[in-house]
DNA sequence: TCTAGACTGTTTGTATTACAAACAGGTTTG
DNA sequence: CAAACCTGTTTGTAATACAAACAGTCTAGA
């Protein structure tokens, strides 16, 4: 049977087995308010359609939420973690650390 | 600009950024001994041709040496995490508890 | 007033890859 | 001996990560 840890490791949300989804959960988590897509941009050092298509998917997994406004007459994109966001963020580490403590 | 813990996941082996590898690399490093193919089968919940390929690449990698044997009259194989697969899991894990305890 | 360039992000094309179905070789069973 | 059962491997296909190309808007300069 395979160990606690490893399962938990399984069981976590898919989309934060990509490093870079994983970085951009991790940034928004730790916001607390919402980000903008230049910020996460330069940040994170992607292109602006890598980043694109990755926010679209953890919008469309429910992690994040997308708002659209203007400032002044620029479009102006920002990203809100969801309490599903949160949520997940939390299993992956409590997964990882349990990983680690039994690999101590 | 990414962050150092961002940077340290980026340098992480790549092979771990499937999250099946990392679960069969986490087992194999908890282990300690060889494992075989059947039991990671069973512990993991894999199809055969998944399991085989990714034990595959990973081997490829460095990351387990691959033992061929035979018990009774039937094959055997066995896979041992090597050195360079234990460290890989270790910079992983810790990049990624990095990248996520500065987001709480 | 044009024209070039910068600032928004999105869509598209491509190369990689994860996955299970199909396969193959030997073994046990009836 | 034929059928079912173990080993795992090879294969075809669907998904996906990525950046190039695209599209719309705004600003600066000649």
């Amino acid at each position: 049977m395979a160990s606690l840890a490893t399962n938990d490791l399984l069981r976590a949300h898919p989309a934060l087995f990509d490093r870079v989804r994983l970085a951009i959960m991790a940034h928004l988590s730790l916001a607390k308010k919402a980000v903008d897509f230049t910020s996460l941009l330069t940040e994170l050092q992607l292109t602006r359609g890598n980043l694109s298509t990755h926010m679209k998917k953890l919008e469309e997994d429910g992690l994040v939420r997308i708002d659209k406004n203007f400032v002044g007459r620029k479009p102006r994109t920002t990203y809100l973690c969801t309490n599903k966001g949160r949520k997940a963020v939390q299993t992956y580490l409590t997964a990882v650390e349990a990983v680690l403590k039994s690999s101590l």
